[in-house]
DNA sequence: AAATGGTTTAACCAAATAGTTAAATTTTAT
DNA sequence: ATAAAATTTAACTATTTGGTTAAACCATTT
């Protein structure tokens, strides 16, 4: 009875405006006006439906973070080996990426702002990667894979998939010569070759 | 004659300021007040010595980049064998990014909002990817290493180097309980680390 | 020591911007 | 239909911020 009466995509329509500026242009590189007209409204009906910048620019975040937590975390805790671990984590997180591209920076520039927020977001949702850790410490033993710190192959699998997209201004340029529709089916190849790179170099033959 | 009178370290210290600030918050992200208390400096100063705000960035911008110019250029258009090149990138490249952390994301925020100006300025350096791309086809040619795209391997490269410095933050929390010194040692080991699990995917034995 | 010219400062200004208010409008409930 | 509640707007305020100005300050030259 209290909530949304009739127009009320008008919240929506805010949200994903907010989303779109934030996200490009940051926290600090966002104007409120930008946002009001990006949605299409009047710059007050900001402050009514979110008080605040920052409480506006806390639910962007946000969703931007559980945008890649359900997926991610299903992988980690599941049962699957670490090559099919492997190749399901690229292939989602480029591809989610790849549908978001701004994602990337967004977050990374958000971590150096305020590096504990993202930290006890992650936490409170229980995605950690210590069974992970585990797992590949367990494969090492078996003599599966080479003897590798665990936290280097994570890193390493992590930074395959997030620079490209992060870079992509410049990488496009450097070297598809700025062809969006080539980078664009370079990060799509990815998705194999990326976890093919990572098991070629720790897969015991 | 007419430079520098007396204490005129002035400009350097405004510089060295603009640089600790701009590169750590970003051109929106930066108030010339801010730069002003880091010189321990007023503010009418910073307009007298960079007209504005923009013209300061741009000088720390290419400082930043002209950071990295040199060596990489250097090991780019040597004559050294393909796998002594990824061992003096990765070296290089993260030990330069280790001693100016905040570099990484501060680029890559430029590239998002000004794609041109960065490849611009590497054209006029001279700095292109073209003859390790020739290299590295060759060697493929040669049965040296497996057949891979060249600008795959080298954005893996360069990912493998950026993204573990950009995602610091966090990374750093995730893994190494929030330790600053282990997280260092981390980024250390991998100087030799990276090549090794690049030059292991790829080496044809 | 007086003139000169670069350097530094305090006090401003104008524009941009986050946030407020009160009134008008629209929808829903009675 | 009318009242009540939610939504939307225009106009406003206060603060922040990039940039300017005019005067004071200092070091060098004459």
């Amino acid at each position: 009875m209290i909530q949304e009466k009739y127009s009320s995509d008008t919240e929506n329509r805010i949200i994903k405006a907010a989303r779109k500026v934030f996200i490009k242009n940051g926290l600090s590189g966002t104007r409120m006006q930008n946002i009001a007209n990006e949605a299409k409204i009047n710059k007050a009906l900001l402050h009514y439906y979110f008080r605040s910048k920052e409480k506006l620019f806390d639910a962007v975040f946000k969703y931007a973070f559980f945008k890649f937590v359900p997926k991610i975390e299903e992988i980690l805790n599941s049962e699957k080996s670490i090559f099919e671990k492997i190749e399901l984590i690229a292939e989602q997180y480029i591809g989610a990426l790849m549908r978001n591209q701004f994602i990337p920076l967004f977050v990374l520039h958000e971590i150096n702002r305020n590096p504990k927020r993202l930290y006890e977001l992650m936490q409170q949702v229980g995605i950690t990667p210590v069974k992970l850790v585990e797992q590949i410490q367990q494969e090492i033993k078996k003599g599966n894979i080479i003897n590798i710190r665990p936290e280097q192959l994570i890193i390493n699998l992590l930074s395959l998939c997030v620079f490209p997209i992060a870079g992509r201004p410049l990488l496009q340029r450097v070297f598809f010569h700025n062809d969006k529709r080539q980078y664009q089916q370079f990060l799509e190849s990815r998705k194999k070759e990326v976890p093919q790179f990572v098991i070629n170099s720790i897969k015991v033959k």
